[in-house]
DNA sequence: AGGACACTTCGGCGCCCGCCGGACCGTGCG
DNA sequence: CGCACGGTCCGGCGGGCGCCGAAGTGTCCT
């Protein structure tokens, strides 16, 4: 009959990458968008160095991740945008089962309420604190959602105002839309998701929690929220 | 350290439903959005019914496909629009390397011609064609593109003219981008992509080739397209 | 009723791959 | 300079899984 795809060995060979239950806590891991040694993500995933060593060769190799060696350090990071899309995709397929289980220990459900108030998402916002961002921006007609998702022109403006600088770079798009997977609903990702998450890094509206993916908003961060975009601060406690 | 995420192992599973070669094949012929029985999928991929009969039970179980049986067959396809995107996107991230290696034989390569032409990409219309329709949507203020991937007030209006209905449907987005892997540009799915390719089938402005996943722009259509968006019908032959 | 056919179940085979520990190599620090 | 340490390479082990053919079940046709 009709042969099989030409695509179908690359698509198994690139789904086997993130086949691996150890593999796959990398690049979970990974999504928070920074670059981790070897030794940290051994230690993260429980396997020897020289087990999660290969792992790392065979992401590398597999255009998944992208390297960088400083000295007798080796660090990962996500290769691209696009390889981030790809796990939160998959992630979020795999959400709907695990919302079925609540948190069970009160450790793991204070550290769960920390990454639902806010988190980053590779180079975006997430958690409650992005969804209550994008709705903000949605509300008043900066964001428009009911037919795709796009900026309108007054969100162009709003942006420019607000002193955030949106250089299109390359094929990656300026608003799309990236299904939280604690929240289930979708919040601002692409080039203008990151800037926003860049300026309030940068200007202190939002501090990282140690040296998690969790961040949590400043008194500055809830002025300037609740003066561009209208946001209680109460939302975001 | 911190504990691995709670959803790789999920994520690996999933992930492991797609790492098959066999599997992959499967649900690559199943992106044109039909049902395929347990025979044809067999065929196609070139293994034993057995084989292929547990490939399908793997891949339902795993809520990636929906099966409907009919006295002695066994139909399946995709569970749904979210699982056809998550394929797209893997299938996508493949292509890059595919691109390098150009068509080889005479017949794979007009086969190859008739599928870059105009096909369906599981519910939407894609190749060319697809792309073709999508760039004029956009040409004509439509469709926005540059400040993310939705709908003009225009738009809607068009599709209302067009006689095209749109309701909304749960949380499926009335407009979204999916990455067109032979034309490495984005063409318009949700929806509203449905909903054009599902009209421009019953109103007969194509038609498919043979059972393929190929169509082909009739005369009807190519009168309509050219009056409805201004499309120059040799941009589709 | 009987036979053809689509699909499923089962047992067995063989390969692939993730895991580890131990040896090795290079960097950085005291 | 030498030791500690991060990372890599290698051999070997074990489990998981995709494959098949043969036998079994249910459906449809004649």
């Amino acid at each position: 009959m009709t042969e099989r795809d030409p695509e179908a060995p690359g698509l198994a060979r690139l789904a086997g990458l993130i086949a691996d239950e150890t593999r796959a806590a990398c690049l979970l891991a990974l999504l928070d968008g920074r670059a981790w040694t070897a030794g940290e993500l051994a230690r993260h995933a429980g396997v020897a160095a020289s087990t999660l060593s290969e792992h790392l060769g065979k992401l590398v190799a597999g255009g998944l991740l992208a390297e960088e060696r400083q000295g007798r350090h080796r660090y990962v990071r996500l290769a691209d945008e696009r390889v981030a899309h790809l796990v939160e995709d998959l992630a979020a397929q795999v959400a709907p089962q695990a919302a079925a289980r609540r948190p069970r220990t009160l450790r793991a459900s204070s550290a769960g309420s920390a990454m639902a108030r806010g988190r980053t998402c590779y180079d975006h916002l997430a958690g409650r604190l992005g969804i209550t961002v994008t709705d903000a921006l949605t509300g008043r007609g900066l964001l428009r959602q009911d037919t795709g998702f796009a900026l309108t022109d007054a969100g162009l403006g709003w942006f420019e105002y607000a002193g955030i600088a949106l250089k299109p770079t390359g094929r990656r798009p300026l608003a799309r839309a990236c299904l939280d997977w604690t929240e289930r609903r979708p919040h601002l990702a692409g080039v203008a998701g990151a800037a926003l998450c860049r300026h309030a890094l940068d200007t202190g509206w939002c501090v990282r929690i140690g040296s998690e993916r969790a961040v949590r908003v400043t008194p500055a961060g809830e002025e300037a929220l609740s003066e561009l975009l209208g946001i209680d601060p109460a939302e975001l406690r």
